[in-house]
DNA sequence: CCGGTTTTTTACCATTTGGTAAAGGCACGA
DNA sequence: TCGTGCCTTTACCAAATGGTAAAAAACCGG
């Protein structure tokens, strides 16, 4: 019997499925959903291929469990993002954690890029399920924000999206900033300073 | 004897590895390098597997060619920005080539970002090479407009960063975005608008 | 239209790949 | 101790993959 049926999971299939994921994240976040092999991903998880089988459906099984998994963790920062608090702090507050986010989980950030660019096939739904509606809120309640003058006035899609392109490319293109900044950087300085600069309404002219 | 060995090649060499290379293009773009395969170029470019091998050495090869062209490309609209004109027109300017670029070749576009999120195993070199001098002297551009106090201070290669992450963004991501603005965007305005914002110096206090 | 050269096709091949079958191991309660 | 249910390994397999050999076809200047 495979492993998805709907049982309580036992202690070591929980840790084996981790371990796999884990494995699976390294292989599939480098290469690519078809560039990724069973064999790569099983030595990885230092377990036989057959053993992959038993744990998960197949190839794409893995690939979906984590992708599922990736948009949960990844809606996180933009859930956080609350009406009550100030509006600047708001959402330099979320950028930063999406900042964090790209440094703390690059893999992951590769995994959802190369997905996206490969045009979301296995991923569709959860955007437009997932992603989509709550998008929609944020930028409601950015828009609110805006009319009330309390940040400058823009197109809030294209401020969000301006944020993930940003911290995206700083978790995705790390093999070009170390050619470009081997220093290092001060990247997360330079973006909070945009962004805080790009949404200071100008002081009404009289 | 190959195709590759330097002599003159043939209208129809120079015409079939064109066809090969914007089929190769199209296949490498949406599956990275390890997941495209020979037959997949091949019967995208409407002819056999060994043809193929006829005019370029192999898989890797037909990569390396592309990503090469590629590059020269992509350095064109930065090495326009001139010392000449005016830093917020060049600046500017700099940014809607590079919009344009990624409307026009987002095959091109995600290639790049491809190889870049894997590790730029085949492109290193010419990051360091050709990319490299060319993003160190860019920067030295702007860094003396804004000591000339033209646009606003900050770090000129953040600067540069962000330019590419926001346009790669809108190029190499939409797939997330024809599920976040299915009305099509306003993209170009505000990416415009943004920058001019973020360059823009504050006025000097008194 | 001929002879040599370039291009294309056909027939293969070794390796890799995703996946299966089935036999072992292993823990653990009765 | 024995079974019983979970886990792991060994031995495979058919298809796909990158690539080759060599014959056949197309091209082209004389």
């Amino acid at each position: 019997m495979g492993a998805n049926t709907e049982k309580k999971p036992s202690r070591i299939q929980l840790k084996n499925r981790k371990r796999i994921m884990d494995a699976a994240l390294d292989v599939f976040s480098q290469h690519g959903y078809r560039g990724a092999t069973l064999d790569q991903i099983a030595e990885a998880a230092g377990m036989s291929k057959p053993n992959l089988i038993y744990y998960f459906d197949g190839k794409e099984a893995i690939h979906v469990a984590l992708l599922n998994a990736l948009m949960e963790e990844w809606l996180d920062p933009l859930i956080e993002m609350k009406a009550e608090g100030d509006p600047m702090t708001e959402i330099l507050g979320y950028v930063r954690r999406k900042m964090e986010m790209s440094h703390r989980y690059p893999r992951e950030s590769r995994l959802f890029a190369g997905e996206i660019i490969q045009g979301a096939p296995r991923m569709k739904p959860h955007l437009e399920r997932r992603l989509k509606p709550l998008f929609d809120e944020k930028c409601a309640l950015i828009e609110s924000w805006m009319k009330a003058g309390r940040i400058a006035r823009m197109d809030p899609r294209h401020l969000i999206l301006t944020i993930w392109a940003v911290t995206q490319h700083y978790a995705d293109f790390d093999a070009q900033l170390r050619v470009l900044l081997p220093e290092g950087d001060g990247a997360d300085a330079h973006v909070e300073t945009m962004f805080r600069r790009l949404l200071t309404p100008e002081p009404t002219k009289r």
